[in-house]
DNA sequence: TATGCCCAGTACGCTTCCGTACTGAAAAAG
DNA sequence: CTTTTTCAGTACGGAAGCGTACTGGGCATA
């Protein structure tokens, strides 16, 4: 149903997918690549709420009923993929029972998601929650490598620059990832799940009790 | 349509509406009352990534498709409301565009309400996050009075009791609140708004938008 | 090849909040 | 009325992370 509509599209890092409070356009599904959920407040205030890659899809608004988007949505690691007009979707999604209680277990498991990250927020160390980030990331990714700046992890984190910093540098001395200028790269994948306990995991579980016939 | 089917229910404290991992039975539309919504991980990490009150409905995961509770939910302010069972909603759902799509918003309502939280847990100090739940809880409530110890505050802020009585006592030497053993009264609540700031004010703007005609 | 910017490394004092624990008062139970 | 339990008030040392800022090296641009 979907496919007529679909356009390729590539997706360069930061580009921007939903801007607050505006209209979406359109919903992406990503093949390679990570996007950001970002909910900001009107004082300036920004934390990463969920990220989306290959298993999901961006616009959970639309799914929802609303046209507009919540929070800012950007690419964090490039990749590219495939978009339909928000138009077009609502349309196949009022035709297709199936495909609409389908893209609804889909915002289901953003929702999860989202909630433990609220989890993670509140009652994580930064290390557990950095480790936590580096997990979800490396999941969505074919390559073990992260091209990201301390600082942009920080701003997902709503920490400091200086914090992942420090934090990187414990999980290097321990093997658990390499370092380059602007690049993680993945050494020691159970160490780190190991690190971040019981923060990480189970939205992934869900997601796939939700999806996994599918 | 779903009036037939409606049963009244009084809801009394700490009453368990659902269990994280269990099917949920019913869905349940609170008249009087609020309900904690708290995130739960397998080491016992616990926060609360929502409220639930005369506004919404519990069972958000049955309006996405699924029957299992993600979350533990249980009434922290008692209160009265009706409830149907999972299956007959379902039906209705099945049935009702209208139904469906005015429940998805109000599911959405609740997405915005617990991605808040995951900021405010993240970048809010702990006098912030305290005004934010009691500006939160008393939207929900006719009365003023907050039968609540500093205890059940602190679980669902995920800090310590010790926390909350400090910044209870700010509040009440500032003039906001005034408390007695087990219970908290609003006395200024443009004072209580000021301390959240902009922590508190987004999903209420956001749930006015999309259900405001309802 | 030189210049300038971006990024990581590091430091220091400070705030916030934690973990723990003791106390007395209020309320509930008997 | 007495006993027991629950709740609030308070304290103290310590951990985590903040705000700020300076530095030097890597990398891109011109």
């Amino acid at each position: 149903m979907l496919q007529p509509h679909l356009e390729a599209v590539t997706l360069r890092e930061r580009q921007v997918i939903e801007v607050p409070h505006k209209p979406i356009a359109h919903a992406y599904f990503l093949e390679i690549g990570v996007a950001s959920v970002v909910a900001v407040d009107n004082e300036d205030h920004r934390i990463e709420v969920g990220v989306i890659g290959f298993e999901g899809v961006t616009g959970v608004p639309l799914l929802m009923g609303d046209n507009r988007a919540q929070h800012s949505t950007y690419m964090q690691i490039p990749g590219s993929g495939h978009r339909i007009a928000a138009d077009r979707l609502r349309t196949a999604l009022a035709q297709s029972e199936t495909l609409r209680a389908l893209m609804l277990k889909s915002a289901h498991g953003f929702m999860i998601q989202t909630a433990q990250t609220a989890l993670a927020n509140g009652r994580a160390k930064l290390e557990e929650r950095l480790a936590r980030w580096l997990l979800m990331a490396h999941d969505r990714m074919t390559s073990n490598a992260v091209p990201l700046t301390h600082e942009f992890l920080a701003v997902m984190l709503g920490v400091r620059r200086a914090g992942v910093t420090v934090a990187i540098h414990s999980f290097e001395q321990r093997g658990f990832i390499s370092a380059r200028r602007g690049e993680l790269t993945m050494v020691n994948r159970p160490g780190l799940e190991s690190v971040a306990g019981s923060f990480y995991g189970t939205p992934e579980v869900e997601l796939e009790r939700l999806l996994g016939a599918a």
